[in-house]
DNA sequence: ACCTACCGGTTGACGTGTCAATGATGCTAA
DNA sequence: TTAGCATCATTGACACGTCAACCGGTAGGT
């Protein structure tokens, strides 16, 4: 593990007045742009993000259909948070959920016509809106920039997780 | 206006997968470190980031007063949204709400003095947090360039606003 | 004077997210 | 066998955000 101690730079524990202007702009920038896409896509189709990503993992998953837990591992969401969510998308008809046959107390999710369809019309201007709004907005130095500084944080969230 | 046309490298409209991913990639992260940051608040504090904006703010403003609609136009809130959240805390005793004597209609929000303690406990943690969570993560470089996406990714936002 | 239009602020409805508690079911060890 | 215990999923309570409607007051135009 090649970690950065902590105490580099002098020790000292706070960040600097510029470090701590551009973690603002960084991440005001960041949560801004995230809803702008959110009420772009709510616009475009009628799904929020939540939506979209549940809809994205059914349609790729063969038959169209999945258990609930396996759902929520794959797209990284609590357990608690799918079943609301899936509650809300049931009601709207775009999700049906049946009780599993093969394992007790599981619960399989369904993607209903309804459903695909609202997600084949929603991937396109959604795709177009995160070319416009990111990838139309950097360099290609920048972008692969933005990928090394995910990367590591991702790495500094990662070595110090609290469970 | 130097901006560059949705339409360059070749007029594709949508990005490449590897695009994709890195966005993806970035956007989690970044969402990720931000309710990382939220629960180490609220673990150290019992704030939310939303309190510790609106703290932040009345904790610099002369007199430690703000009118409601002032405060929203400097720390960037919808006037409805404030208005919940001052109700919020206004239950939790962090600040108080009054007439404002010089304003017809106007509200003054005041800093009461649990609100100023829970302000001045908290703030050290927290940028503690952004610390280790952010800048230390980062090489000298990388916080660099992540000022300069900010930057780029702003200006691409407020060039599409959409009103 | 009156009608209208805006302005500052609040409210209600609803979607979304977290946490903690609850059912329902199978596995395992005394 | 039965007393735990983990697993899968749901539920309720509550915080947070947005949207649209509302209310009370001031200002302009006729």
């Amino acid at each position: 593990m090649t970690e950065t101690t902590p105490a580099r730079r002098g020790g000292r524990q706070l960040p600097t007045a510029q470090e701590l202007r551009i973690w603002r702009d960084f991440f005001e920038t960041t949560a801004a742009l995230g809803s702008r896409l959110e009420s772009r896509l709510q616009g475009d189709s009628a799904l929020s993000t939540g939506d979209y990503t549940v809809l994205l993992a059914l349609s790729e998953a063969p038959e169209q259909a999945m258990r609930s837990s396996a759902l929520a591992s794959h797209i990284g969401w609590e357990r608690s948070r799918l079943s609301h969510h899936l509650g809300r998308m049931e009601r709207r008809g775009l999700i049906r959920r049946q009780e599993c046959a093969t394992v007790p107390r599981g619960a399989e999710v369904l993607l209903t016509t309804t459903g695909a369809e609202a997600f084949g019309k929603a991937t396109f201007p959604h795709l177009r809106a995160i070319r416009e709004l990111f990838v139309d907005a950097l360099t290609p130095d920048q972008i692969a920039a933005a990928g090394e500084i995910a990367a590591a944080l991702r790495a500094r969230l990662d070595a110090l997780r609290e469970d």
